[in-house]
RNA sequence: CGCGGGAUGGAGCAGUCUGGAAGCUCGUCGGGCUCAUAACCCGAAGGUCGUAGGUUCAAAUCCUACUCCCGCAACCA
């Protein structure tokens, strides 16, 4: 019988930096489906990689001094070892710097532009020419940038567009007979609500202010958008190919099954990658499933606090199947997931520790010490032993059922459940009572059988999402891992079967202090990274791009004051501002300023600052501000405010 | 009135669509057992299901208003 087809794929990871949990996440999350799906006899291809264009990519190669190319040839590394050390059993790792995936793209732009569903036309809008940014006439505050507050020109950029509208009516009826395509439900809504049925506006997708990007083959000022470039790689990495010489791959596994992404740019796989699609005349995905974030206890994860979750510190500390079990099992369907150091090691200790690796090393024991290690079915079946043969044998159909509904958490429960009856089971049957007398041999050979028996059937549905320790398992029971087929027949455990003689522990028990301890370091470790980055940041003097020279007239114009702050409250509802009462001269203004994060209520009063003060006012989340602060401002936004170097009266000009 | 999510025993969650005995995991306490990784098994305590109204024979679940938290957006003059 030939195997059914099944293709799914993980968002391609972007390469600005080193992925932190969540990106793993999402890989291991898309890997464990993958296995689950082999092993319900699919042909499954399995596909991730590096989305590895952007402006983004080609500032941070800058500030590193180092090309594009080389900046994210490292990131890619780094990303695909990590995908490797978490076991993902991708089929093909694509980079959008792939040379078929990049040419294949421009086909497609051209191909899309040759029917006319991208056409070129103009970005219009209002053009602030310091911030070399355009601005719809909504995002202007006042006629002026809201970037710098200077006067914008209504200017005009070419630039190519997808033609949304187009296809918008064919995609909400495609969303409305198909509700298993956007995954969870409650997100198709979200889709409906915000951006499909208010009507779309067609999309640029081509760029010209940078360079790292694919060009337009027939128009080489013009980069491709990043997304149409990103999303593409789905049919690229399968050998579509725009002109109908598609591969033999591609024709097998296209429409995908399941793209697996996070729920952050479902905007884009479920409106803009269907329009493509439409546009080069494919099938539609059969469906997209926009997961939950995972995320950290105690606040954000930022790298200033040393506090981000990166696989290879997890994994050195709890191993690879025990971080994949906490990302898998702490991830809960629609909401976010939490995870904390403790929780870890709560879930280490009583799930993997307790539960199941001393089952294991229980059952192995009691074999060797009863038995020198050979497991006999001894055929002396008591009533006890019908609810463990019942659990054992309708686990693999629940489990079925829950993966089918992309429940991973609660498939992985369901095995637990099961290896928590054998404990169960152990203390019911009471081995060691048995042992004691002899004319109880066969029944507790049964009994050993039947744990052996229950515990190969979980350590075979184990494997999708712990590969190494169902084999683990597997192997000091030395059994083989069951066809998922065979799982409901009870008793396909060979009798006469030898165990290891020492078992193996699986999973140690960890101290709760003794791994915070070492969380210190790590986080000590993180910090250390940023102190050391920090100095190369300042010794490099800031380049800030040159504004336009001004007349000294220009410079009269602004009155600077030295001011002294009286109070300072923070703005209700606003994040980063503090609303200062500053004293200038005999006046008192109240400014505005966004520095909640870099000062204090307290720090700020009795400061002698710069202050502009003959700014015009205005209103800045509710509350009026009469003046500016004035603050200098580092590459990564952190702010110091101007403060004379001598003591001077409150008013004094500044010139 | 920017958009969205959430509030359920000490902690983390399920249950809410499709009203009908408040459940799971961890922790705590008590007991049992000794094969095992101080593990395993049993039992108990602990909940005004955010607040206030309403609909209903019956509300965690449906309706209305409100409070508080968390994302995103906005605000960094």
């Amino acid at each position: 019988m030939e195997k059914k087809p099944y293709y799914l794929t993980t968002a391609i990871a972007y390469t600005s930096g080193k992925p932190h949990i969540g990106n793993t996440y999402e890989a291991v999350l898309a890997d464990s489906i993958a296995r689950f799906k082999r092993y319900q006899g699919y042909d499954v291809r399995f596909q991730t990689g590096t989305d590895e264009h952007g402006q983004k990519i080609e500032l941070k190669a800058a500030e590193a001094g180092i090309t594009p190319k080389e900046f994210v040839d490292n990131v890619a590394g780094e990303i695909k070892r990590i995908w490797d050390l978490m076991n993902t059993s991708y089929d093909r790792f694509i980079r959008t710097t792939d040379q078929d995936h990049e040419k294949q793209i421009q086909k497609i732009f051209r191909t899309l532009y040759e029917k006319g569903d991208i056409y070129k036309g103009h970005y219009e809008g209002m053009y602030c020419t310091p911030c070399e940014s355009f601005f719809t006439a909504s995002q202007l505050e006042d006629g002026k940038c809201p970037d710098c507050g200077r006067e914008c020109q209504p200017a005009k950029e070419e630039a190519y567009f997808l033609k949304l509208s187009k296809y918008a009516d064919r995609l909400i009826e495609h969303i409305n007979t198909h509700p298993e395509f956007i995954q969870p439900e409650s997100r198709k809504n979200e889709m409906m609500n915000n951006f499909l049925l208010p009507g779309l506006q067609d999309l640029c997708v081509s760029r010209t202010s940078f360079k790292w990007g694919i060009p337009v083959d027939f128009d080489e000022k013009h980069v491709v958008y990043v997304w149409l470039d990103a999303l593409s790689n789905y049919i690229t990495g399968l050998g579509f190919d725009a002109d109908g010489n598609n591969d033999a791959l591609y024709e097998k596994y296209w429409p995908a099954d399941l793209h697996l992404i996070g729920k952050d740019i479902l905007r884009f796989h479920t409106i803009y990658w269907p329009i493509m699609l439409m546009g080069l005349e494919i099938p539609l995905p059969k469906q997209v499933f926009g997961h939950p974030w995972l995320l950290q206890g105690d606040g954000k994860m930022s790298k200033s606090k040393g506090n981000v979750l990166y696989a290879d510190d997890l994994v050195s500390i709890f191993g690879v199947d025990a971080v994949r079990y906490f990302v898998l099992h702490e991830m809960p369907f629609e909401n976010d997931g939490v995870i904390t150091w403790e929780l870890m090691v709560e879930r280490m200790n009583s799930d993997l520790a307790n539960t199941l690796g001393n089952l294991v090393n229980r059952t192995i024991s009691m074999s060797n010490k009863y038995f020198g290690g050979i497991v006999t079915n001894g055929n002396v079946v008591e009533d006890v032993d019908t609810e463990l043969i019942k659990l054992t044998l309708e686990t693999s159909k629940k489990v079925e059922e829950k993966m089918e509904k992309l429940r991973i958490a609660d498939a992985i429960s369901e095995i637990f459940t099961l290896f928590k009856r054998c404990n169960k089971y152990i203390d019911e049957t009471m081995p060691w009572a048995l042992a004691k007398d002899e004319a109880k041999k066969d029944r507790l050979e049964t009994v050993l059988y039947n744990l052996v028996e229950s515990i190969s059937i979980g350590a075979s549905l184990l494997e999708s999402f712990m590969p190494e320790t169902s084999a683990r398992i597997l192997a000091q029971i030395n059994d083989n891992k069951r066809e998922l087929g065979d799982l409901n027949t009870y008793g396909k455990y060979i009798s006469g079967t030898k165990v290891i003689e020492t078992p193996e522990i699986l999973f140690a028990r960890l101290d709760r202090e003794e791994v915070l301890k070492q969380v210190e370091k790590i986080e000590g470790k993180q910090h250390k990274e940023e102190e050391t980055a920090e100095p190369r940041s300042e010794e490099a003097v800031m380049d800030m791009e040159a504004k336009p020279e001004i007349e000294y007239d220009d410079f009269m114009k602004m009155q600077f004051q030295v001011g002294e702050i009286l109070e300072c409250e923070e703005v209700p509802k606003s994040k980063k501002l503090l609303c200062s009462k500053v004293r200038v001269g005999s006046e008192i203004k109240q400014i505005v300023s966004g520095i909640k994060q870099y000062y204090s209520r307290e720090e700020m009063v009795g400061k002698k600052v710069m202050v502009l003060s003959n700014l015009k006012p205005a209103k800045l989340a509710g509350v009026i501000s009469e003046g500016m602060l004035l603050c200098a401002e580092d590459a990564d936004g952190n702010l110091a405010l101007v403060v004379p170097e001598k003591s001077m009266p409150a008013g004094a000009e500044i010139c």
